[in-house]
DNA sequence: AGATGTGATAGTCACTGTCTATCGAGACAG
DNA sequence: CTGTCTCGATAGACAGTGACTATCACATCT
């Protein structure tokens, strides 16, 4: 049986004749009649008595009408659903961000994102690395913004923008009357967040390996590191997107003479057919970051 | 699109794999791929995300398959009725019947009605012969039965069964000493039914014209007019199945002299489908009514 | 009786859905 | 890291079928 064949036969029905419902087809008179024959002996049932006069509907035809016209509205909804849904800049996009990004690059992107793309419903999921990638991986997420790169082929990520990092100081503390911090200084007493944060990966590749540190007091996420700097346990490496966050908090800050950082991109499955939302998504927040990293130089 | 399209695009979102999903319809696996695809084109939306180890709908899937779903439910559904009406012999079966004959016939054949054809929901429709046939050709009903034949080419008729008119005297009527009346005799002083009714039309031929009716004594019904016989008002003609009311009326009845009386047939339209119907349904009746002229003779 | 209008039928053609055979990309084990 | 296996995609051939035009059969109306 055939959706075609459905329309014919509501035409028909519909029209009481078979001349017309061809017209209104589009089709010719005797394609209807061969088909709603055929119709009539794949159901086994007679659904118009054809009379020179008029074409009347059976009571069988009576009882099936109804179905009929729910299936062929059916099939007209899948067609109006998939309109809708065929802007790939269009429709829910989940895109994870890590904890150390989200709370202060969120706020600056939400605005341009709704106005460059006000049809995407972005979808927020904050996470760790790895979470973010598995999920990824499992199809829960559409893009992910982390700040390290992808492992495996059946990942891609672009570069949005570089993230320097600034030496985050407690106002008392000794570095604090330097105009520039180095690494080595800082690794004196530096402190870090608790495993899985790819910034505490990257602060200790920045300062050095450091059996030093104090391993009770490693911060659950990044306001709590902060805070712990702010309270003068120790120095720290901060983001350079959270910078008005730490200088609320009371805390010095002072550009690295090295001007370590990292770089935060978006990644998605190699697969995903909505490529064009991620770059789109991609773009926006590329643009919003321009000339970011040295404005934070500039500090 | 197309309603088998559909159910593949169902099997391989339901088995994650094509080879599968296609072993599901009966059909290769390269026809799954090219059909999902040429789905994916005309909708404009991608559906599914290819992997080596998995197929995985898209979020754009996901917001079509609920009415995907619904579609081919439906369609389903539609063969599904299609096969409980198939059966010509059963569901809804619209009988019309001449109300001369409506309440003496049906007590007589509804029980093998049911008994023979229990599938048939037969709705008895009450009327006079022309409101009958009018309500046959504007497909109101499905048949009728009649004792008049019918005209026009667009309409059939089989005799089902013969009925013989029986005298209706008073009690107190010098006839009722006769053992047979003729017709020349009941003429005198007979009654006969409001227009409409083919049975008034039947007496006033079987008895001659006579414009020296009584024209105010024109009984609505036969329950009526056996009341008036009762009440000595005159003499009538009664169809052999009202022999038991008129009995119980406290009428005396006499056969005629000539053995007058009226076929009972059942008409249908021409192109109706359902022809089985209505032979069943006559053939229930005239086995029920086999061997009636002869027994009526016999009163 | 001829004209008109209706649905049914016949014959032809092009499209398309399906098949088999094969390819190319990944995944996995030795 | 290379051979092997699995999976989906592709190519080419073929059959089925839906659509067309032309025509018929039948009924109605003038």
């Amino acid at each position: 049986m055939n959706l075609r064949d459905l329309r014919y036969l509501l035409a028909v029905a519909e029209h009481g004749h078979f001349g017309r419902a061809a017209e209104a087809c589009g089709v010719s008179q005797p394609t209807l009649s061969v088909q709603i024959r055929k119709m009539e002996e794949t159901l086994g049932v007679v659904l118009f008595e054809r009379t020179s006069k008029a074409v009347v509907r059976t009571t069988a035809c009576e009882h099936l009408i109804g179905h009929i016209r729910a299936a062929v509205a059916e099939t007209d909804a899948i067609v109006a659903v998939a309109r809708g849904l065929r802007d790939p800049l269009a429709g829910r996009f989940r895109l994870g961000i890590i904890p150390t990004l989200a709370p202060y690059l969120l706020p600056l992107v939400f605005a341009p994102l709704r106005e460059r793309l006000p049809a995407l419903d972005i979808e927020p999921w904050e996470d760790q690395t790895v979470a973010l990638l598995e999920r990824l991986r499992a199809h829960d997420l559409d893009a992910a913004l982390l700040a390290t790169d992808v492992d495996g082929p059946d990942l891609l990520s672009r570069p949005l923008f570089a993230e320097p990092f600034l030496a985050a100081l407690p106002p008392e503390h000794p570095l604090a009357r330097h105009v520039v911090v180095t690494e080595a200084e800082l690794a004196r007493d530096i402190l870090v967040l608790a495993d899985g944060h790819c910034l505490r990966d990257q602060t200790l590749t920045a300062c050095g390996q450091s059996g030093a540190l104090g391993g009770a007091l490693r911060a659950a996420s990044l306001p709590t590191l902060l805070n712990m700097v702010a309270a003068g346990y120790g120095t720290t490496l901060i983001p350079g997107l959270a910078a008005g966050a730490a200088e609320d908090a009371g805390i010095v800050l002072r550009p690295l003479a090295t001007a370590a950082g990292r770089t935060v991109r978006i990644a998605w499955r190699a697969r995903f057919p909505r490529r064009a939302a991620v770059e789109a998504v991609g773009d926006v927040i590329a643009t919003r970051l321009r000339g970011f990293a040295e404005a934070v130089g500039t500090i």
